[in-house]
DNA sequence: GGCCAACATATGACTTTTCATATGTCACGG
DNA sequence: CCGTGACATATGAAAAGTCATATGTTGGCC
C-alpha cells in the first residue's frame, strides 16, 4: 500500500536494456564456458556467411561498438587466428579464417538453438516482437 | 534476388540489443552533452526517490553491472559528491546527496520527456511492448 | 564468549574500452 | 602529376571494467 514504484521499473529504455540483458544471459554463459567473449562472438556472427568480407566500420556499427574498439578487437582476433585483414582501397576487408569460420558456424548453431528455446517460452509473440524491435531500432536495420 | 539475409539481422538477441542501443542513442547523447556517463545516469535513476537508500548489490543488479564495477563507480560518484555511503550492518546503504538528487531529478525529467517523444512515434504499441519486455526480462522485474 | 561458515563490499593485477588524434588512401581541382 | 580535403583505419595515453580474492560483518553453534 502506498508504495511508490521505482522510475526505472517503468522506463522504456531500462526495460529494453533489461530485456536484452536477461534474454542474452543464458547464451552469454554458454559463450563464457567456451572461453569466447561476447564482442568476439558478435564479430564472428556478423562475419558468418559473409564470404567477401566486411569492413571495420560496418563491423563496428553492426556490433554496436566504436571504431577504435573494433580495430583493437580485430587485432586480438587476428592474433588468435580467427580473422584475416586484407586491404582493399582505403578500407580493410575482414574475413573469417577457416578456424574462425568453423567456430562461427558452431556458435551460430548454438545461438539458433538458444533462440528457438527462448521463443518457445514466449510462443506466438515472436513475429510481433521482432517487428516492434525493428521499428524501434530504426532505419539502420532496413538497409540491405 | 537470391540475397542471403545476414544471420544477425533476424537473430532475436541482436534485435533486442540493437533496439535498446538505438532507442537509447538520443538520450545518451543528451547525457554526454551534460558530461554525465551512462553508468552514472543509471545509478542516479535508480537512487532517485529512494530516500532510505539502496545497497551496492541492488544497484549493481538494477544497473546491469557487476558488483566490483559498481563499487568503483560509487567511489567516483562519491568523490564527485553525487552519492554518500553509509554502513548499515554488513551492507552499505547508498543515497543521493542533495546535489546528486538535484541532478537526478533533472535527468529523470529529461528522460521522461525523451521517452514520451519516443512513444509518440510508436503510438499505441507502448503497453504491449512493455509487457513483452517485462516478460522477457523475467522474474527479476517482478520483485517489488 | 569465541570460532566458523555465509554474506556484502572492497581491492589489486590485468584486460578492454575510450577519446583524441595520427596515419594511410582515394577523389578531385589546378 | 601534385596538393587538399574527405574518408577509413590505427594508435597512444588515460579511464573503466573484469576476475579473483581480500576484508569486514553477522549469526549460529559449541
Amino acid at each position: 500500500m502506498g508504495e511508490s514504484p521505482r522510475f526505472v521499473d517503468g522506463y522504456l529504455l531500462a526495460l529494453l536494456a533489461r530485456a536484452s540483458h536477461a534474454a542474452s544471459a543464458g547464451f552469454h554463459a554458454q559463450l563464457k564456458a567456451r572461453g569466447v567473449a561476447v564482442p568476439v562472438w558478435r564479430v564472428l556472427a556478423t562475419l558468418e556467411g559473409a564470404a567477401q568480407g566486411v569492413t571495420v566500420g560496418e563491423l563496428a556499427e553492426t556490433c554496436l561498438m566504436q571504431q577504435p574498439t573494433m580495430s583493437k578487437l580485430l587485432d586480438r582476433m587476428a592474433a588468435d587466428g580467427l580473422v584475416a585483414r586484407q586491404r582493399q582501397g582505403r578500407m580493410m576487408r575482414i574475413r573469417l579464417t577457416p578456424p574462425g569460420a568453423a567456430l562461427a558456424a558452431e556458435l551460430v548453431a548454438e545461438a539458433r538453438a538458444h533462440e528457438a528455446a527462448l521463443l518457445a517460452r514466449h510462443a506466438g509473440a515472436a513475429p510481433a516482437l521482432k517487428a516492434l524491435l525493428r521499428d524501434i531500432a530504426g532505419p539502420s536495420s532496413e538497409a540491405g
